[in-house]
RNA sequence: GGCGGAGUAGCUCAGCUGGUUAGAGCAGCGGAAUCAUAAUCCGCGUGUCGGGGGUUCAAGUCCCUCCUCCGCUACCA
């Protein structure tokens, strides 16, 4: 009875290495894919690269490369990077893969049936870097007369034959699906704009260019590659079983289905207009949602190449750990909103939150009881006191926790999670075990109880930001694998685990203490 | 130019449809404790809630205006 979700990341274009912010929202939805799982769905999480357009041709060229063997390589970067990161996706898509120019050729197919494709002339200044045309009125003046982009890029005067899609038809349906599901987009901000955007009118798009071949070919029009997005887009679907796995399309990509696309807030026209646009098109089921979260900026400063400050996420990850960098990420950053990240700021954060209150209270407490109780787990009665710690601890994990991952807002998981860790902290000091070894064993076991089970919820309940340090301490704690979910953690697994002899053996710091580097302090 | 968002303690930010002495985390200061990764716990904030004006018995919370920053969009032909 697990009912299916799908998530996604965008689909990184790799005419360059990946960067922190390509690691931010795969790290983000990688949470977010972790979370549904532990909630019991039957998840589809997917990432991968686009790597088809002119600027992959033109980058390949400059390489004296093909385009295939650029994209080998550089799509090499971005799975490696993800597998570094601990992403649990499920499929790595390759644009480049012919499971995918078959789906984006049915796709086509589709939408040409539905009347909606015409074929045209588009003429107009074009922009190689921006890919994009510009009127003439749009240019500015360059150095020496040349013309350029109102982005500063060179501008090329280019004929092309060009297929068009009939996007204006769809401005009404749009609307209506905006009105009828608020959430379509998010955050609200993002929302507000594309609404303003198709309020404003739509004119057709151009979708089909002749002026290079690196890309998926229009089916019936020799010379005809597909506009990126269309092709891009089209992953999302090729990856749910689109056009030829019906039984597995219709479990991921289903009408009213859970489908999640996270994207960057640079995107989120193509995705909340033309997407919408080209599933209505072809007669398909709409995602039901699109969020578009912020970008990082390294101490406030948008990242560039020509700056220099462009961070490289699994240096920062080998520097302070892949777990502190998700955490820290994911803490720290409001999802939707744009986040700073700083080496300090990133140290300052694991050492407090992971090493100092967390950490540190598993240390304590489970250190006290493999050197007290030779590892045996504790028994004795919980009081009111006890009871109150775990009824608080447990509706933080098991429901607080699972609600903010639910609408995508790690910050506030990870926010209700310290409180609770904080309330553990607290408990243990007033309680003072160590007082009780010696005025009242009993107790100093129930007390040790009862963190014993706090801890194991906590860990259970963050499992989807620092999967590999939570699940390294769950093994050393010896919860079972059933009781790993938001229900489970719930469950008394602790009794069984005492019943099963279960031998704790002496723990270590979870998260070593991290140093500020000197040259960055 | 239009539309929208933001400007709250040193830092990062919460503050829903206006209502008791404006909150949290971090940093800082003082104390306690010593089981633990010198980690933890307790206590401590006279903040012009960007400036000014207004509505109201009452405004960070509504209205006007100005300043600053950001996003989307348009145009200057």
């Amino acid at each position: 009875m697990s009912v299916p979700a799908t998530i996604t990341t965008a689909i990184s274009y790799p005419n360059g290495r990946p960067h922190i912010g390509h690691a931010y929202e795969t790290i983000a939805t990688d949470a977010f894919a972790r979370a549904l799982r532990m909630a019991g769905r039957d998840v589809f999480f997917q990432t991968g690269t686009d790597e088809h357009g002119l600027k992959m041709a033109q980058t390949a060229r400059g390489k004296d490369m093909e385009p295939q063997q650029l994209a080998d390589e550089m799509s090499f970067h971005f799975k490696e990077m993800n597998d570094r990161l601990n992403i649990s996706y499920d499929r790595f898509i390759r644009t480049s893969e012919p499971a995918h120019h078959h789906a984006s050729q049915s796709l086509w197919q589709a939408m040409e049936a539905n009347g909606d494709l015409y074929l045209g002339r588009y003429e107009g200044w074009y922009s190689v870097r921006d890919e994009a045309f510009y009127d003439e009125k749009e240019l500015v003046d360059g150095e020496g007369g040349a013309k350029l982009s109102p982005q500063g890029t060179p501008v090329e005067w280019t004929v092309e034959e060009s297929w068009f899609f009939r996007l204006s038809k769809y401005q009404d349906r749009l609307l209506t699906l905006y009105a009828d599901q608020p959430d379509f987009i998010r955050p609200d901000s993002r929302r507000n704009e594309v609404l303003r955007f198709v309020e404003g009118g739509l004119s057709d798009l151009s979708i089909s260019r002749t002026s290079f071949d690196w890309g998926v070919k229009v089916p019936g029009s020799d010379g005809h590659v597909m506009y990126v997005w269309v092709d891009a887009l089209t992953n999302y679907i090729t990856g749910s079983g689109y056009p030829d796995d019906p039984e597995r399309f219709s479990r991921y990509w289903a009408e009213g289905g859970d489908i999640t696309h996270i994207i960057g807030k640079d995107i989120v026209r193509f995705h909340a207009v033309y997407w919408p646009a080209f599933l209505m098109s072809a007669k398909l089921p709409l995602p039901k949602q699109i969020f578009g979260h912020g970008f990082l900026l390294n101490r406030g400063e948008k990242m560039s190449k020509s700056l220099g400050n462009v961070a490289d996420p699994l240096e920062l990850a080998e520097r302070f750990g892949v777990d502190q960098l998700r955490y820290f990420l994911l803490a720290e950053v409001t999802f939707g909103n744009d986040g700073s990240y700083s080496a300090e700021a990133i140290v300052q954060k694991a050492n407090s939150d992971l090493a100092n209150s967390f950490g540190n209270l598993a240390q304590r407490t489970l250190s006290f009881i493999a050197k007290n109780l030779d590892g045996r787990l504790p028994a004795g009665e919980a009081v009111e006191v006890d009871r109150a710690l775990l009824a608080d601890v447990l509706a933080v994990c098991g429901t607080d926790v699972p609600a903010a991952f639910d609408t995508l807002a790690p910050s506030a998981a990870i926010e209700a999670w310290m409180r609770a860790v904080f309330a553990c902290n607290a408990y243990i000091d007033a309680q003072a075990p160590w007082a009780l070894r010696k005025t009242d064993p009993e107790r100093m076991e129930a007390v040790l109880a009862a963190l014993y089970v706090a801890i194991g919820q906590l860990t259970i309940a963050i499992a989807p930001v620092i999967p590999s340090s939570a699940h390294a301490l769950l093994d050393q704690m010896g919860i079972p694998a059933d009781a790993r979910t938001y229900a489970g953690l719930g469950q008394d697994w602790y009794a069984a685990l005492q019943a099963s002899g279960f031998t704790l053996s002496p723990p270590r710091p979870l998260f070593p203490r991290l140093e500020v580097p000197a040259d960055e302090a």
